[in-house]
DNA sequence: TTTGAAAGTGTTATAATATAACAGGATTAA
DNA sequence: TTAATCCTGTTATATTATAACACTTTCAAA
């Protein structure tokens, strides 16, 4: 299915359904607490393919009386993010659900300034000659953050409809 | 001289003034407005080589006399960052000079986590893995944020030494 | 060289994003 | 079962950024 990777339709509920017992399972086996809280941040993230700001999520968790002050959802997404299940967007000071959860990777995205639509792929920030240019120089990357700004297939198609 | 292309040191009392002059030259032959809030919020960016938050950089104005509120500040930023005489680091919310001032260019960042160097590099986002990937799926790139956190060369051998 | 338009600055107010600190509750492991 | 750890709730506040409007400066055309 490979949910997120590029801007395609795709089943939505059962990615979602998948992502979330890949979390459960994931969590379990290195025995993390995927309190209720965390997983309903989870989710909200994961129905969405873009990515969304950590005051919207914390209105729709206090719509369902799961905690109302900004501590409570960025406490959330720090665990998340820590581990994985969800990226943060710099560009965007936003958040998003990440397409390859729990394993330890390196992601890169590109948004659709149109349509806010976010596809990550997986990079190799050492490799290529970014890597070999902070080599040259005797930097360390320990983390990268990639993010192309830019129109997506279907926003492409829309513009050039009218 | 190549400021900022690595973490080497240099003259830098001549850098910024170099640095000065072809932005003013720039502005000039483009018709543009290098004023005295926006000339020397670049000066105190180019002052160091290590990205600083607009704030910190109000806080000078401020002590100046050449501007004392918020939009002044991001104003001035907004002026140099949509000519590349400045750059956003949004891994830090931070600002950053130029290296290669007045060009339309594709800046990378390596960012020391340790004395908060930056140092500045060109890319071409479209080349690349990342390139064909965005071609394969049908993503028009317009711009791209890259940076990487990591340990500067000199911070490495600060740590080997202890 | 005036004068009108455009661009820039000063200021108040506020929006949007994020964290510190501490009290209390739940979970885990000894 | 109890102590330690982790998680949540809450208040307060820090940090980053922009909207809106009045006023001034600059520029360029008449």
């Amino acid at each position: 299915m490979s949910r997120g990777i590029s801007f395609e339709k795709h089943d939505h509920a059962s990615c979602v359904n998948e992502a979330l017992d890949v979390a459960d399972q994931f969590c379990k086996a290195h025995k993390l607490q995927l309190t209720k809280v965390r997983r309903r941040v989870l989710e909200i993230l994961l129905g969405q393919h873009k990515a969304i700001g950590a005051y919207d999520i914390l209105a729709q968790l206090k719509a369902e009386g799961l905690g109302s002050q900004p501590p409570v959802v960025y406490r959330a997404l720090d665990f998340l993010v820590s581990h994985n299940f969800v990226h943060k967007v710099e560009k965007l000071n936003a958040y998003v659900a990440c397409s390859h959860s729990g394993q330890h990777h390196s992601p890169a995205f590109m948004i659709c300034r149109m349509c806010d639509a976010v596809a990550e792929m997986q990079t190799s920030p050492k490799a290529g000659v970014f890597g070999a240019t902070a080599r040259e120089i005797g930097f360390e990357i320990e983390n990268a953050v990639i993010e192309a700004e830019g129109i997506c297939p279907s926003c492409q198609k829309d513009d050039a409809a009218q």
